[in-house]
RNA sequence: GCGCCUGUAGCUCAUCUGGAUAGAGCAUCUGCCUUCUAAGCAGAGGGUAGCAGGUUCAAGUCCUGCCAGGCGCGCCA
């Protein structure tokens, strides 16, 4: 789709050159059809240009549409041009099954790009100091899902956890841990520190700690380890794909990096004192206010850890920052970005994803629970790990998502994940009676049934473009039930094991073909493919 | 007070960064299995897109002002 694209702009543009001296800079002019009865791709050209030209939008469309007609004869079976001034192609039964031919022989890379970025997403990053609850969980799979969606067209994609094992927390989950031990140890009533961790796992670190008789110097690290045990547990449970790096912070600040990082921006006369304070001019790069990266008691603050942070990721070589937060930390983003700019790189190499909350809905308790206090181990052994996954994925990273866990629960028709998945039990049972397994096939016999559902599959180039340059996964959730429902009224109007052998053995082409495409699409998000239901 | 997010059908959400008749699922109602899996399909009802202005060929989408909800505004992390 991706060179038929470039090639129709390029002919757009010629055309629109020579009939109205008209230069367009845009790099894509062409766009999916809002409906398949509309046509493969439309474009607006002649409603922009209406104005500048002085001219109605379906005239100026009509001169193009005759001016196109010559070059696109081969690509296009028909241009139309409808009501206000869209200018509509129908692709060619030579290019459809072109692409169907590649798509069969290439598969995923069927949709793969060129040049790919050097990308690095950060996502969870939640303090080794409990177990990841259902909003950590909604991190952890949108972020697996955005790195597998960059990688599957093409980026090379660096996974990383940051890992919060230095500071003031950790320090007060060490003396909870502490605490709990001698709890253990003595009978005592356990007194816990001010502001210490109340869950009740501390019992098993403690335990663990004392069965393994760690010194009291050790317990630190220890129990962050184990917490860390924990949460690689829970992304097992969500079938997240390994981090590729866990960095630490305690690394960071030992290695003298938030120290270099600090002259770094001291020799660009970034940095001041003030009241006993070290200040970073944030404010010279956008922030509303300066801050603070040295407290007066001489401590580093969190900040000035980031700064060094994200000043190793971009030292490290990388062409574009991912870093997937919780909407109680959008106020750092100017923070962040201005210390990007101060180290002399362009903001937009970082991109920052807020993912916002999520509250649970369970059919015993309608009033909503916060989800913090969920444990994604309790969702996943709750509703499996591809509900999870799917229902994570099915909003907008900036929506709030009510997460009905009795639905999400119920084999039923309610449940959206298995209105797709039964797509490809559907297939799998043709394919398991059908007699053939080759991919020979006569084109010509398709009917419109057939070449619909066909063409609804190449818009799975645009779905996957979209969640690409947005990092919404939820496109190619979207994608996936629009061509689930596009399959299912296929198979109840058209019965594929009769009639005609030529066009059957066609048909289990083109339902090889969907087959394949929801493999890429569930693929890339996570999601199993189910063979049986 | 300032900043960010949200407001679309009874409920949960889409609407491809300004386009075509605002669409799905759930819930309600009506049909369809001696035929490749009915976890499906067809159909009905349900809408002043929070409210009020503005920008233009075109606004749910962009701008302004209100209203409502959520979150954030530390020498915390």
């Amino acid at each position: 789709m991706g060179p038929i694209l470039l090639k129709l702009t390029q002919y757009l543009k010629e055309v629109v050159k020579s009939e109205f001296d008209v230069d367009l800079a845009e790099s894509v002019l062409w766009e999916p059809s809002a409906k398949l009865e509309f046509g493969d791709l439309s474009a607006t050209i002649a409603l922009k240009l209406a104005k500048q030209l002085e001219k109605s939008p379906v005239d100026i469309a009509e001169i193009i549409k005759s001016a196109l007609e010559e070059k696109i004869k081969d690509v296009a079976d028909d241009i139309r041009i409808v009501k206000p001034g869209f200018i509509n192609i129908f692709l060619s039964s030579r290019i459809l099954s072109g692409m169907l031919d590649e798509f069969l022989k290439s598969g995923r890379d069927f949709f793969k790009g060129k040049d790919g970025r050097k990308v690095l997403i950060e996502y969870v990053s939640a303090n080794p100091t409990g177990p990841l609850s259902v909003a950590h969980g909604r991190q952890a799979v949108v972020g697996d899902a955005i790195a597998s969606v960059l990688e599957f067209c093409g980026d090379k994609v660096t996974r990383e956890y940051y890992l919060n094992d230095a500071g003031t927390q950790l320090t007060i989950f060490t003396e909870s841990v502490k605490a709990w031990v001698i709890h253990l140890r003595t009978g005592n009533q356990l007194v816990l520190p001010d502001g210490g961790y109340k869950g009740e796992y501390l019992r098993d670190v403690a335990q663990a700690a004392i069965d393994e008789n760690i010194a009291e110097d050790d317990i630190t690290s220890f129990s962050v380890q184990k917490m860390v045990d924990v949460i690689k547990a829970s992304c097992g449970a969500l079938g997240l794909k390994d981090f590729d790096i866990w960095f630490s912070q305690q690394k960071l600040i030992d290695d003298g990096h938030v120290e270099g990082a600090i002259s770094f921006l001291k020799d660009k006369g970034l940095i001041y004192e003030d009241t006993d304070a070290v200040w970073f001019k944030s404010t010279d790069f956008g922030d509303d206010k300066d801050r603070v990266i040295r407290k007066a008691d001489g401590d580093l603050t969190y900040f000035a850890s980031d700064i060094a942070y994200h000043k190793d990721k971009l030292d490290r070589g990388y062409d574009f920052l991912i870093d997937l937060w919780g909407p109680d930390h959008h106020g750092y983003i100017a923070r962040v970005q201005s210390a990007i700019k101060a180290m002399g790189y362009p903001d937009e190499m970082l991109k920052v994803i807020i993912i916002q909350l999520v509250t649970l809905k369970t059919k015993e308790r309608m009033s909503k629970r916060a989800g913090k206090m969920i444990l994604v181990s309790e969702l996943v052994d709750d509703v499996g790990k591809d509900a999870a996954r799917f229902y994570y994925l099915s909003r907008r990273n900036s929506s709030h998502l009510e997460f009905d866990v009795d639905l999400a629960k119920e084999a039923s028709v309610n449940n959206p994940l298995y209105y797709v998945q039964y797509v490809c039990a559907r297939i799998s049972s043709i394919m398991r009676k059908a007699e053939w397994s080759d991919n020979a096939y006569d084109f010509s016999v398709f009917t419109d049934d057939d070449k619909f559902l066909l063409r609804n599959l190449f818009q799975f180039y645009f779905a996957l473009q979209k969640a690409y340059s947005t990092c919404e996964p939820v496109f190619i959730i979207e994608y996936l039930k629009s061509l689930a429902a596009v399959f299912h009224k296929f198979y109840e109007c058209n019965r594929v094991l009769e009639g005609d052998l030529h066009l059957m053995r066609a048909r289990l082409v083109l339902l090889r073909a969907v087959y394949m495409l929801m493999s890429c699409g569930l693929g890339v998000l996570g999601i199993s493919v189910v063979d049986e239901m």
